[in-house]
DNA sequence: CAATTTTTGGCAACCGGTTGACAAAGGTTA
DNA sequence: TAACCTTTGTCAACCGGTTGCCAAAAATTG
């Protein structure tokens, strides 16, 4: 056999030969004119039933497929949406492409897919990029400044991912609930105080949730102290253990999961029991979680739902609709597994 | 036919106001013809270079951006290349996708992702809505089969991921020297009796990797028996849990981590100690795999650069270069962690 | 300085759809 | 049967670039 060649052919421009069917052919195959086609293919109830029947058997005839360019062109619209994360090697963000991707795919929508690479600079290039091919943009857990935000949204439908910007629209999980769930499951484990190890200083999300902590910390009697990590990964969990020791907190809840990991990885090294002699509560509930011994204890955020009322609210603007007025609001919900109990020491 | 420009245009249709700078207009500021302008911009050196200058300081006074469609209507080009996964949800592919976009975006290809949730119909109907919209297609461990992809391969360029076939650019790990590594590991450590727990029935690389154990075990002296396993996640891992205890083997490599994982997880309640009384192995080497006590080892598939090389074998062939005339193959690595060791019992 | 070659810019025809305006065909009503 | 309202298909002008062909301008050569 050959190789992929497409030597010999006359070279059709870039395109394949089967698809290549226009509604030009199918025009001349049907015997009407093209903007018929047009019409019979997009506009429903345009042409009467019998033109309609006679051009849809001569685009099957002729497997056409519409020129999304040419569309694209005269209309503007494209069909698909546009996904930046921050960083695409953090499982967080797996499960709002997903959900992005599946509610998209739903609906006909594709997805495009960009990263910042936890850069300002990169993220609004990329958005800039990316903007302009397509129909609607998400932001999840954007580190670009509200104003540029604000103005991506002036151009095309944008929403938002755990952050909240007035006058754009958000979805962001509510961090209360699942927080409350997780303090005062503590407290009734005998926890009297706590710490709370923060993630990247600039996050929206990481201020969002200290103030629930020292909250509901406040309102259950326990005391609560906030420690700086690092970094947000595993990593930066490992290098925060020597913090969390000194702080004589029994139970610890960190800004995500990774850091969780990391912390009781390190403690664990260093012959701490989880949980007998310290519980901890990581956040999000992400992929590989549920890995570790003891399995980790986490206040879950619903983060395909997230990618999901994300595309759903884009495509509704799209239709015409308002944006919603407030930010969207999702549930978290407290995990309880193996790495939160009653304290023994 | 002077005014080219709708001049005091009161709303441009969809588009955004600032953004929609076109070719004409510049032609208009810099006092040349719009082809001009379009040379000036993609064909280097085909206009002097006085009028190049006048052309570049209008376009940015303008902050001009070529709308993609425009160009891609007449030369069939979008910069753009697809992605399909089997399964969006399976960290298998998070670093297979974030090798594409990383390497795509480095030469300014927009990576477009769609997933075929593990069914071979949805995977040929995704595939075929993305050809015609991207310059070229990655599929990541199809399911759909050889004709199918090679009917693909001959409309626009496509790269597999993860599996062979004649004719068709493909980028696979070679199993062999991970494989190789992993049995001796074994076989030093005083196992006799090896199980592979095998992953999908119509997975090619189930059968690779199979074959791979069989030979390495043979060359060690070792026996080695093949079970299978009803779906290659954490769950099916659980599930065959019991027939490796009653295989008697006390040594077991899995198709995936996520079997592995499984298994451990299940063996390890069922009161096993890992590895004094058997060692486990993985496959891939996912996120998350170092989060298991005792944290896993695995034959580690370089999959990110999977994705790399996928990107840059469509790129190059793009650029009018031969697709590479046999499969690229990636190398493995065992990664030795705590799951595999010697045997105490 | 004329003849010839090389640059350089302009013209116009696409790429494949969409859509407003309009007239022909068909249907109603007086 | 004439007058009038609908329905339905056609025409033609876009959308915003790209590119083959050609002639004017500039550079080179004799």
């Amino acid at each position: 056999m050959t190789s992929t060649g497409t030597a010999s052919t006359p070279t059709k421009r870039g395109r394949g030969d089967k698809s290549s069917a226009t509604i030009y052919d199918i025009a001349k195959l049907a015997g009407v004119n093209p903007s018929t086609v047009s019409r019979a293919l997009s506009k429903p109830g345009r042409v009467s039933a019998k033109t309609q029947k006679i051009i849809e058997d001569a685009a099957a005839e002729l497997n056409y497929q519409v020129n999304p360019f040419a569309r694209a062109l005269p209309t503007g619209r494209t069909q698909t949406i546009g996904l930046i994360v921050a960083d695409i090697t953090n499982p967080t963000f797996f499960d709002i492409i997903r959900g992005a991707e599946t509610t998209g795919s739903a609906r006909d929508y594709t997805l495009v897919l960009a990263e910042s690479a936890e850069s300002p600079e990169t993220e609004v290039t990329a958005a800039r990029r990316l903007l302009s091919t397509v129909d609607g943009l998400i932001l999840a857990s954007p580190r670009m400044d509200d104003d540029h935000i604000r103005a991506l949204a002036a151009d095309k439908p944008v929403a938002v991912i755990n952050r909240e910007i007035q006058g754009v629209p958000c979805v962001v999980p509510d961090v209360n609930k699942g927080i409350s769930e997780a303090v005062r499951s503590l407290a009734a484990n005998g926890h009297e105080k706590l710490a709370y190890v923060a993630g990247p200083k600039q996050s929206w999300m990481t201020a969002r949730r200290w103030e629930g902590v020292k909250a509901a910390a406040e309102w259950s009697k326990l005391s609560a102290v906030r420690l700086e990590s690092s970094k947000p990964t595993v990593d930066g969990g490992r290098q925060v253990a020597r913090d969390v020791l000194d702080s004589g907190a029994t139970a610890v809840i960190t800004y995500n999961d990774l850091l969780a990991i990391g912390l009781m990885q390190e403690l664990q090294a260093g012959g701490m029991r989880v949980p007998d002699q310290i519980s901890i509560v990581g956040f999000d509930d992400i992929f590989g979680a549920d890995f570790t011994t003891p399995a980790l204890t986490t206040v879950r955020s619903p983060l395909g739902e997230c990618g999901t009322r994300a595309v759903t609210i884009l495509l509704d603007m799209l239709q015409g609709h308002d944006a919603p007025g407030e930010a969207v609001r999702v549930e978290t919900e407290l995990v309880v597994r193996g790495s939160s109990g009653r304290l023994l020491a």
